[in-house]
This record gives structure tokens, sequence and C-alpha cells, in this order.
DNA sequence: GACACAAACGAACGGTCGTACTATTATCCT
DNA sequence: AGGATAATAGTACGACCGTTCGTTTGTGTC
């Protein structure tokens, strides 16, 4: 698409906090946070951004010197506010069970939050750019690793404590939780469905249920048909 | 964005089969579609079709009059292949809990077709335009709505043959499923994780089995904590 | 208050977008 | 074979895209 320009090829800068550089660049990276939720990271454009914010085009350009800058800070700023709002409190909970419930349930509410008015900028991205190369998927990537990887840990902790059971496969939950979450994310946001919530919690008590109980057949025995 | 034009509300015209016209619409939506697969469908322009088709921009728009009917027309196409390649096979599978397997299964096979090189065109679409009304959002509601009652009447047939208990939640389990689905497009797609189909299928199997065994606790039951 | 620098602006660039018109060529039917 | 019509091409349009550059305005410091 474009050529790297060498201005993007420096990673941002960081001018002394507090500035005014500094506040309206925030203004700016909430803003098409928003907007990015709702019509996409490819989508987002510049112009549209600048009009919104009663900005020159070029004035906020400079904040970032190229789009895809732009697309990472606004994500990273999306990774700071989704670990202060779901994982900072979740770790307040206890241990085991309880901080497993945390975590899932403050994801819920994180997805629906009014700052997020299309939802997890995560959701939105990794669909969108799946098979999109670049530094921008590649943050996408990891930061959901991260997340995936504190989800099973958390579910780890579960077993260690004796909420969950012995031989559960907690990576197998993680990837559970997270199918759980894009299936509220299609029921409410696609199908509009107003039972949204309930089905999530449904579906994820019946993921703890199993994780307590031990499993009435075992994943690898043989399977009739 | 653009504004309505006069040719864009009448429907697509239908040439007599077998025509030249007829040949080339359906090579552009062949295209169209694996296109959009893998850019998104707002990333679909005509200009990059028409050169990947040897074809003139104004040529390739003169057989849908505008982008939205080109994407409905696609989509539509989709829902065709997905009916044939999904729905159909299932079919012929014994009622009951054998049905719900072969939809299941076909889904994922569906969805990792080679003439999809982006996965299912309905995912694909779910999640980016969800927050974007108009026709072809309504479009993909409507089959994702045709889908879900697809399995979910799978599954109340799996209830009526005995398969799965009395009292299950057949609506709860065709949600699960599109969950499990979602969650497989994630970890295949994104993550590009090895383990996504022995995941997906893990999943779903817990799903049937507590199908089949009497729930351990009611699911209205009073929850502790 | 002057000075250095950061921040924002305005105009312009080459491109691509979807769409509209007109002209040309290919296909199909008699 | 010829004539009606369908299919494709060509050109142009206004709008917006990301980005660059030079200039002006504002901020923070001695």
């Amino acid at each position: 698409m474009a050529t790297m320009t060498e201005g993007a090829k420096r990673g941002a800068k960081s001018p002394r906090p507090g500035s005014k550089g500094e506040r309206t660049r925030e203004a700016i990276l909430a803003h098409a946070l928003a907007l990015a939720t709702r019509i996409g990271f490819a989508g987002l454009t510049i112009g549209r951004l600048a009009e919104d914010l009663h900005m020159s085009k070029s004035g906020l350009f400079a904040h970032f010197r190229s789009k895809e800058a732009l697309q990472v800070a606004a994500l990273r700023r999306a990774e700071g506010l989704m670990i202060d709002a779901v994982v900072k409190p979740a770790l307040t909970a206890p241990r085991g069970e309880q901080r497993v419930r945390a975590l899932f349930q403050g994801w819920l509410t994180w997805e629906q939050s009014p700052t997020l008015p299309g939802g997890c900028p995560f959701v939105t991205a990794s669909f969108e750019l799946d098979d999109q190369p670049g530094p921008v998927r590649d943050f996408v990537v990891q930061t959901l690793r991260d997340w995936n990887d504190t989800l099973a840990g958390a579910a780890r902790i579960a077993v260690q404590e004796g909420h969950f059971r012995r031989d559960f496969d907690c990576e197998q939950f993680a990837h559970d939780c997270q199918g759980i979450g894009l299936g509220f994310v299609h029921a409410s946001r696609l199908m509009r469905d107003p039972k949204a919530r309930a089905r999530a919690d449904a579906a994820f008590e019946a993921l703890v249920r199993a994780a307590r109980t031990p499993s009435h057949a075992a994943a690898a025995s043989g399977r009739r048909r």
C-alpha cells in the first residue's frame, strides 16, 4: 500500500508528560479508539478524525507521522485500558475460581463499556486484520496472547486451590472462554439478541461446572458413531 | 457516504441463464467473494476487482450498478455455496446427534475451504458490519439467523430422537456452537494455533456430552456467592 | 518580555475511490 | 447475414485518501 516512509520507522517520540502536545495526543487516541471500534481500523481515517476533533489533518497527522503508527498507538492505549479495567481488578479477587469469574465477567463488562461504543477493539481488530500481516496485526496477536495466558494462568491457580479438578485442561479453558466471549459479541452486537448476556453467562457456568466435576468420559476415549 | 443513486435502487436484473453476461457476472462474484474474505467487504474495491479480472472498472461496475449491490450479490452467492456445502449434505445424515455433528463439522470444513482463502464470509462480514446499518448488514443477519435456526432445529430433532436429554436448551446449544466456531476462527486465523481444530472438536464434544447427560445442577438453580 | 522550540495550520501532491456518461464491440435471435 | 440488444471499454467527475512542506501560532523557560 503506502510505501514505508522514513518518519514512520522511528517509534513515537515521548514529549514531556503533561505538555500540551501530549494532552491532545491523548484526546486524539481516545477518539480514534472509540471510532475504530465502530467503523474498523481501516475505515478510521485521519480526515474524519481531524474533523471530529476540530483540528487540521496535518496538525493531527504530525502527532503520529503515519497512519499505521496511529493505529498501533490506539491499540496500545486500548491494552492499557483493558488491563486497568479487567485484569487489575480481577487480581484483587481471591485466588482460584473467583478470580477466573472476575476475569471473565470483567471482560464482558469491558466489552459493553460506554467508552467503547463498538465493543472491544481487539475483537474488531482481530477479525479485520487476521489476513493482513504487519505491525498492527502483530500487536493484536501479542496482546491477545497475553490475555489468553492470563485466563489460563488464573485457571491453573484454580486447579492448585482445588476448585477445579486436577487433570483440567487450562489452555482449553482459556480457548473456550474466548469462544464464549466472541459468541457474546456476535449475539449482542450483530444479532441484537437481548438474551445475549444470559447466554454467555449460561455457557460460562456450564464450563465452570465441567471444570469442577471430574469428566464423565475421558477426553481421549474412543468415540462411538 | 455515497449518495444513493437511482440505479442502485432496483434489484439486480436477471439476464437469461448461460449468457455471456451471466457467466462473467458469476466469475466476478466468485473472485469478489474470495477477495472479500481476505481484505473485508469495505476494502473490496471495484478497481482492484477489475484489475484482477482484466476488465475495465466501468465494464465490471455495469453488472451491479452499485457497490452495495455487488456486496449483497457476493454474500447471496456465499449463502448458496454454504447451503450446498454444509446444510444439504448434513440433511442426508441420520436424524439426531449425527446430523448435528454433520452440521458442525461441515461448517468447520467450509470455513477452511480453499475457495474461501480468508474463511467464512459471514464471519468476516458480521464483525465488519455489526455497527453499520444497511441492506448488507440486514442480509448477513438474516442468513446467520437461518443458520442458527438450522442448528437449533437439528438439536431439537436430537431431543425427539432421545439422543439429547428431554429438557435440553436447543437455542443455547446453537448459540454455543456459534461461539465455538468463532473461537475456532480466532485460534486458527489470527493466532495460527495448530491445535485450533482439536480445540474446536474438544469444545464441541464437551457440549454434546453435556447434552446427553442430565445436568448435575439445574440451570435455573440458585447460584452461590 | 524575549527567545527557542513545540504544536497546529493551510495548501498542495499523486492516488484511488464509486459513479455517470458516451462510444464501441460482441453476442444472440430471426 | 443482419439488425437489435447486451456487454464492455473509455473518459471524466468530484470526493477523499495519506503524506509532505513551509508557515504561523502558541507554549514554556530564562
